[in-house]
DNA sequence: CTTGTATATGAAATCGATTTCATAAAGGCG
DNA sequence: CGCCTTTATGAAATCGATTTCATATACAAG
């Protein structure tokens, strides 16, 4: 690196004190124009830029937080961190996105990264095996956002979540009321998700006096690795004519596993909405989540936050609207 | 926040200096057993963690780099951003994704907060309207992704990218080996890769001894806004039976017309390759980018150079596949 | 002409680490 | 026992800003 530009070294240019410079900056009604001037000018024809590292060190704020998700390359979270950054820009706040890959160690490692940065805050979609995560954080404001919060003090912080048991209800019942007589579902059991998803689908059922079968149900791990063989059971043994896919990654491997065994005659629903979900020959039935919004209003909740540390807890649900094709 | 836990109290907690302390962490063989004993039982103790802010402004490195692109929504990018990321935190470097949604301005604000930031280095898909990125970024380390920087000094940086002209000319190629007559183009006008893949488009034609009509191609601004009319236009005046799309922001936007006017007979080619292609009801050709991969290729290009900044510049050119289907 | 009040500026402390330089204690050797 | 080399440690400077406190000048009022 060529030598930095420094305060010391405007002050110099100008001939006044680092603490007039600093002045011009951030108090410049307390010097005078000429001087002001003179600043300038050597701020121009140094071409000074401040340094952000030196500032966060005196102002105990680094303008930076932390988004910590499983995967950005699941669509839903692509999309709600793109809200996340955009509200984030406008207010002059930079981004750090770390992937757990619903590892809980990698999120504790990502946690322990953020603070150590002193991020200003952190938007978090946990795995959900933390059971303190006040003595993680040190005080530092969180945002839960997807998932509900787990472990003993999870109840302290702010949550940006959906309703899942109502929109995966909707999508089911929209499923039998297009004639479905059998609907299986295979959801993630990690995190609090699933089983609110799992709970809409069975009382879709109960609504309609279908009878809830265990073997009806199958639970994968979110990665990816079994959703076809478990996919392909729920369809050979149980000849279920309707399926319930708890995210668009298992979406798209029970697609996969219908056009490799060629099965054209199946109804389709999933939680999280996708564009190309319009391009599929199969009509999918999806519960439509904000996420843009999403990460909106968790940005805007953590700089609530910020600004009153001590304001009372929000919870806020966002509505999800279900798609029929 | 609660007050940090600060070397001073790690220091004062065992008795010894703030100097011992800080040797315990980076140089333990300058001290005795016993003092390493009591200075991390008050590590442990108190939960110290050094400030990641206060190590950079000592040693003048973040442990951070900036990536640069246009938007984590567009699927390419956001598994070029998965390949950084993985291969940053193993490094132990954090990574700050910044969207410039292909405006020069956005890009020139990221840039310069990447700067003030003391970012390492920074990872960058160029929307290529700088004249000079050397005094931009003032010696700091670039790698250019995706696109060829453009400029005076452009020839001074490292570059990862993929034959975008090569990759165009195989899947024009393949378009017409399947029966079609007439190929008609839609790419994307910004930076250099709408250029190149048309450059294949046209190496493509002129092999199969096709006329090459400046009516059968259209550039779009990559925004998506007009990609619908322009598509239309082609499809209706031109009758043409093939449609190749500069990326797949435009094939999206192309399907939907396709929907949209049902029109069913319509071969598709399209830069970038996505797992739902496969469940389109047209065969889509692609072509196939190791997004991921030149992620990765990129950040350890950024890591060599970090390590040995004189070394002469580097040309990674990565290769694509033809999917065919 | 003295006293008091703005106005403008600088010296020095501070944020939390690292590193250089100096020094004290301990051990080796003749 | 005295001299020299290791080994272990601390004091102080430094990184680049901000802020408090003190001070110097200018000007108004008495």
């Amino acid at each position: 690196m060529s030598k930095q530009v420094t305060i010391k070294q405007i002050a110099q240019y100008a001939g006044v004190s680092e603490a007039t410079v600093s002045r011009v900056l951030n108090q410049p009604e307390l010097v005078s124009k000429q001087t002001i001037q003179k600043v300038k000018d050597g701020m121009d024809e140094l071409q000074y830029r401040p340094s952000a590292l030196a500032q966060s060190m005196r102002n105990h704020t680094t303008k930076t937080i932390g988004v910590v998700i499983s995967n950005v390359l699941n669509p839903f979270f692509t999309t709600l961190v793109r809200g996340i950054e955009d509200a984030a820009t406008k207010r002059g706040y930079s981004v750090i996105v770390c992937n757990t890959d619903e590892n809980p160690d990698k999120e504790q490692r990502y946690i322990n990264m953020l603070v150590d940065h002193q991020a200003d805050g952190i938007i978090l979609a946990s795995t959900g095996n933390h059971a303190n995560y006040h003595s993680m954080v040190n005080d530092m404001p969180l945002v839960f956002i997807d998932r509900m919060p787990q472990g003993k003090d999870a109840n302290l912080y702010d949550t940006v979540l959906v309703d899942n048991e109502k929109g995966s209800f909707n999508a089911v019942d929209a499923l039998i009321k297009q004639g479905a007589t059998r609907v299986n579902a295979i959801v993630s059991p990690v995190a609090t998700t699933g089983t609110e998803r799992l709970n809409g689908f069975r009382k879709a059922l109960t609504a309609h006096d279908f009878p809830i079968r265990e073997q009806d149900i199958a639970l994968d791990d979110y990665l990816g690795q079994h959703t076809a063989e478990l996919a392909l059971n729920l369809i050979q043994t149980n000849q279920c004519d309707a399926l319930f896919c708890g995210n668009n990654v298992i979406l798209m491997n029970v697609l996969k596993v219908l056009k490799e065994w060629q099965i054209g005659d199946m109804k389709l629903a999933v939680f999280d909405d996708q564009p190309w979900f319009d391009f599929v020959q199969y009509p999918i039935i999806s519960v439509d989540q904000p996420a843009y919004l999403i990460g909106t209003k968790a940005f805007i909740t953590l700089m609530d936050r910020l600004a009153n540390p001590d304001r009372p807890v929000t919870h806020d649900i966002v509505r999800t609207k279900l798609v029929i094709r």
